[in-house]
RNA sequence: GGUGAGAUACUCAAGUGGCCAACGAGGGCAGACUGUAAAUCUGCUGAUUUUUAUCUUCGAAGGUUCGAAUCCUUCUCUCACCA
């Protein structure tokens, strides 16, 4: 028993920030194992933005390692504090959504979702619930609960009051009500990333002062980084990895991350263990395993787990034949026009360039191909027929003119 | 409420009457090199088949002028200091 409580508690630190309250949390398992009990973990989510990335699923992985040991998942949509929007990003008050909308995006995010969770030991609730309930008295009652200079405490808020940059005392709500939301829900352990450090810890002390019979633990995971191997995860900055994505495009972005960035992600994304990737790093540096490969073979088994294994191969094929032969892939989006017509403005016509002069500041670059071959003048005319066309690397299309 | 400062392209940031489609940096795109990448080097980065040109753009609207991102007026918004 002793065993499986270690074995599962060595499982669950894998990979994450910092636990607090560590012993509350074998103390559940401890439950669980002898008792069958089940236990209540929360992580909430913005409301608004339904297509989750790589960077949510570091946190779903988690959380479903812990519905393995007797975790009953709360997935929270905060549809009610959505309207104020988290003060760690730099979101603006934002205008409440309508019930359809909240509950059309809760349906994809049920999708999404139980490609990794376990669908049967999940609950989806929604804070409007009882946060519209609490009414002006009861929002009152919890600001009396805490005090600015606690508040203050806070890294982003502190940041900002020294520098002298305003604060909204709307955004002194967000915690609060992210707090009530445990107090509500009456979790055991509250899941986030480290920038939820403060509204975490939050959720635990209102639990203490509403007096709920118990106090959150907290499991807070890394922030994964995005594509460019600097900035978080996210879809503003346009440097993610969608669960939703196409197989060729998730394997494609995989491949594109760097070398380094590469272990990061086989840590807190891949379903190998520890000792296997630690192998496979050691194989990488002293050049028994190449690179590539080693990144083939994550982006294999994340493509897998999001589609299935043969999109998986297909993808990596199509890879490799565009990537390292040269070849034309696949599936090129087709267009057809009136001809004859001026290259350039084919390339916009084919969405591939922007405006024709894009097009031409590339084809002086070389960076235009018509059927494999480069095209140097930028005066070139199209005549009827098909052709492959080509910006860059990436940019495909085939256009047939009439 | 009073006073002062500011608003420039994707972002930061120069420019204070013509040489400004607007220095520079970051980002982005492309080329070379590679493992598709990273790093590095190079070019491009408002639009337009008039390309040593034309048109639109420097918070908004007017005005002065042969000519305005630059000067004047009003407005909108942001920030700072004081109360």
């Amino acid at each position: 028993m002793r065993i499986m409580i270690q074995e599962a508690m060595n499982e669950i630190k894998r990979g994450v920030a910092e636990i607090i309250d560590v012993e509350r949390i074998e103390k559940l398992l401890k439950d669980y194992f002898e008792n069958g009990k089940n236990y209540y973990v929360k992580a909430g989510f913005d409301p608004t933005a339904p297509d989750l990335h790589f960077g949510h699923t570091v946190l779903l992985q988690k959380m479903a390692v812990l519905q393995k040991c007797g975790a009953i998942v709360q997935f929270l949509i905060g549809d009610f504090t959505g309207m104020i929007g988290d003060p760690t990003g730099k979101n603006e008050t934002r205008k409440k959504l309508d019930k359809e909308t909240v509950l059309k995006n809760a349906e994809s995010y049920k999708e999404q979702v139980f490609k990794v969770l376990d669908p049967t030991k999940t609950e989806v609730m929604f804070n409007s619930l009882w946060l519209e309930e609490l009414g002006a008295s009861g929002i009152i009652e919890l600001t009396t609960t805490f005090n600015v200079a606690r508040m203050l405490e806070r890294e982003d808020f502190e940041k900002r009051y020294k520098s002298q940059a305003p604060i909204s005392i709307s955004e002194f709500l967000y915690p609060l009500l992210q707090g009530y939301d445990s107090v509500a829900m009456k979790c055991d352990i509250e899941m986030g990333g480290t920038d939820q450090k403060f509204n975490l810890l939050m959720g635990r002390q209102l639990q203490r002062t509403y007096n709920v019979g118990k106090e959150q633990a907290v499991v807070m995971m890394p922030l994964l980084e995005g594509l460019d191997g600097v900035n978080k995860m996210s879809k503003s900055l346009g440097n993610y990895i969608g669960v939703t994505d196409e197989p060729s495009d998730m394997f494609g972005k995989v491949l594109s991350i760097s070398d380094d960035l590469m272990w990061r992600y086989y840590e807190l994304l891949s379903a190998l263990s520890l000792e296997a990737i630690a192998t496979c790093k050691d194989d990488v540096a002293t050049g028994k395993v190449h690179p590539k490969v080693a990144k083939e073979n994550l982006a294999l088994e994340l493509v897998t787990r999001y589609h299935n294994v043969d999109l998986a191969n297909a993808a990596k094929e199509e890879f490799n034949n565009v990537h390292k032969k040269n070849e034309l892939p696949t599936d090129i989006k087709e267009f057809s026009c009136d001809g004859p017509i001026w290259i350039a403005k084919a390339l916009v016509d084919c969405k591939i360039s922007p405006s024709t002069s894009q097009s031409r500041r590339d084809i002086k670059q070389g960076a235009v191909k018509i059927n494999q071959e480069k095209v140097s003048d930028e005066q070139l005319q199209l005549e009827q027929g098909e052709y492959i066309l080509q910006v860059g690397k990436r940019k495909f299309a085939k256009l047939k003119v009439i």
